[in-house]
DNA sequence: GTTCGTGCAAAAAATTTGCACCGGA
DNA sequence: TCCGGTGCAAATTTTTTGCACGAAC
């Protein structure tokens, strides 16, 4: 999504232009990859920007998740993050987690097809998205470890 | 697992028996599909023994997510639940959270084997557990939205 | 000129910690 | 007796809210 196409979104919504919001959006934008935390976040827009208040980052960040234009991930449990979400995308992305370094690897599938299939069947439950995550470890720390 | 078997691992782990720990999984036995919040354990601990203080709660409750007796699991995202284990199960059980009403209905699957397959190949990463959420609509749910 | 959004500070909510005391090993 | 566990209160951390002012429409 680009800033005009945001402009334009915030005003169907019948919401405000403003400088915050840009600049928030375009610092997760500059980040597809990363899962920030809001105080990750607010550190950033203060870099350029540091009369901008954290109450207002969680407004905002509020205002971009009820957009759909990024998703809040609990990857540890505990701190809130956020990640873009790519547009064309109807589901999110999904996570493994290094049990080890903690580093948080993405990844796209839909080999879920068939689980939402049968959930589907067997609860009555109508799946319209879904969450990944997996624990493991990656070939770095197994390597590690094998050497042990 | 049986009060027995409880009282034996701690013994195992070096830590201690005490009827707060054996109260706190007590609770959690008793309710085995549901998802509670620290705060909840805590008021019921207290109906029986109201001494109890709510950083115990905390504690313990930490001790048994260590021990894999429980599992944390942030279904809304913000508060973390606690729900009990399975004993015999390696793997979490899954969620499907219904976007109406916000009912978690829980089950069990091993479809995703392809899918851990596929991880392991392409990112080199093994994977010891997993979690997924399903987000949808319930057969109530979508009943009352088929009469709209 | 309205209305909504923002900054700030205070408040609320959630969790952790320090410490004296208690109770299990 | 010894040491870990507990209760309590205070401290931290995270998030929300009230309110006056400023900016967008």
């Amino acid at each position: 999504m680009n800033q005009e196409d945001f402009k334009e979104l915030l005003r169907e919504k019948g919401l405000k232009v403003t400088s915050q919001r840009l600049l928030v959006l375009q610092i997760m934008a500059e980040r597809p990859g990363e899962h920030l935390t809001t105080e990750q976040i607010y550190d950033l827009v203060r870099e350029t920007n540091p009369e901008v208040g954290l109450a207002t980052i969680y407004r905002t960040v509020q205002v971009l998740v009820d957009l759909h234009l990024i998703d809040k991930v609990t990857l540890d449990d505990d701190v809130a993050r956020y990640e873009l979400r790519n547009g064309n995308m109807k589901h999110h992305h999904h996570h493994a987690i290094c049990l080890k370094c903690g580093r948080v690897f993405s990844f796209e599938d839909d080999l879920l097809e068939n689980l939402e299939a049968a959930v589907e069947d067997r609860l009555g439950f109508t799946v319209v998205d879904h969450e990944v995550k997996l624990y493991g470890y990656c070939r770095d720390c197994r390597k590690e470890m094998e050497q042990d």
